[in-house]
DNA sequence: AATCCGGCCAACCGCTGTAGT
DNA sequence: TACTACAGCGGTTGGCCGGAT
């Protein structure tokens, strides 16, 4: 049974033994190294193929069957932001794999598309199409590219934190959390602090909001179970709402002063605090209708707090909410 | 009943980026 | 700085399954 490779490794499907060999190993010992866990779990497999079962069929978290309408219509509005990039995708789709968002891709919603008269790769009609759904989609590219590279420099900067208050993420590498097999940057603070942000905030967070958070999140995982990553920030708390430094009580004062030092610091020796808000400003003319009259637009008096000179003046209303969040409750009516 | 065909999905392959030395 | 090892990613393949003929 089973195709085997020249150096006498298995191929092809899992047998259930296999899984079990690997589930009991991934359970007791973690998976920290998958090269070398083959050969510690008695499997006859390469690295990669224990690695490819365990994230795309073992893992306890993975959301199996049939696709709701509202994933389809994430996956759709995804896709035309972030083209082929599967697991950009998936991340926002936690319970699903990349492979399998690339499979229901492929094999069914492309074809829909292109039945719709949609093409699937560009997300524009072939002939007359849904004028509303190309012109939102054009719209939320710009705003999610904005985004995306904002979320990239930030997480530059927490990488550079991370690295410097290592001490305080102390993971329990033999631990079987789900939140291991996530790529490193979902490990790091910045970015909870950003879904949390997303999430729940009602006004936008200055830099000083954003170091306090950080703070508050180091502090609060310092006092955790070691077992438990620092990622598992619960999305409906907020952590914005206190910001005044002067107010901030946890965890150890002196270590929080050295810490808050430090990363303004990172903050300040680059070019965020001048890129960031004419990037803002870039985009500020954009989109009339998220700038002046969106209901739920919010008002932001300086999107970067102290930190900005010449942004101070300039009053946006910018509906600053999750764009992936925005796309995947906004009607398409074209689609369904 | 046998064969064909298309859909589906698990798994593989090869490339790229990154961390470690 | 260059090199190596490895993890992760996206494209592709292969095989199973069910429906049509």
């Amino acid at each position: 049974m089973g195709r085997f490779d020249k150096e006498g490794l298995k191929k092809g499907p899992w047998t259930p033994e296999e899984d079990q060999k690997l589930l009991s190993f991934i359970d007791k010992h973690g998976c920290g190294s998958w090269r070398a866990l083959p050969a510690k779990a008695g499997l006859q497999r390469c690295g990669k193929s224990c690695r490819l079962r365990w994230i795309n069929y073992l893992r306890p978290d993975i959301k199996r069957g049939k696709f709701s309408l509202q994933e389809e219509r994430t996956i759709i509005q995804l896709h035309a932001l972030l083209g082929n990039r599967w697991s950009a995708i998936a991340a926002y789709l936690p319970s699903r794999t990349d492979n399998e968002i690339k499979n229901y891709w492929n094999s069914r919603l492309k074809k829909r598309l292109t039945k719709m008269g949609i093409d699937p790769m560009t997300h524009k009609p072939n002939g007359e199409g849904s004028s509303k759904y190309v012109a939102n989609l054009s719209h939320m590219a710009e705003w999610e590219s904005a985004r995306l590279e904002a979320e990239a420099r930030l997480v530059r900067k927490s990488k550079i934190l991370f690295n410097n208050n290592n001490n305080s993420h102390n993971y329990n590498i033999n631990s079987t959390t789900i939140s291991q097999q996530l790529p490193y940057y979902q490990h790091l603070p910045c970015l909870d602090i950003l879904k949390a942000w997303q999430m729940t905030s009602t006004k936008l967070p200055t830099i000083n909001d954003i170091s306090h958070a950080i703070l508050r999140n180091n502090s609060k995982n310092k006092k955790l179970d070691s077992s438990i990553p620092s990622s598992t920030l619960n999305s409906s708390e907020n952590i914005f709402t206190n910001n005044a430094p002067t107010t901030t009580k946890v965890g150890d004062d002196h270590q929080n002063l050295h810490d808050l030092s430090t990363i303004n610091s990172c903050f300040e020796d680059d070019h965020l605090q001048t890129e960031l808000p004419s990037f803002m400003q870039e985009f500020s003319g954009l989109f009339p209708e998220y700038t002046q009259n969106s209901t739920n637009g919010l008002q932001v008096d300086n999107i970067m707090g102290s930190c900005s000179g010449d942004f101070e003046d300039n009053k946006l209303l910018i509906n600053w909410n999750n764009l992936p969040n925005y796309l995947v409750n906004s009607p398409i009516d074209c689609i369904n």
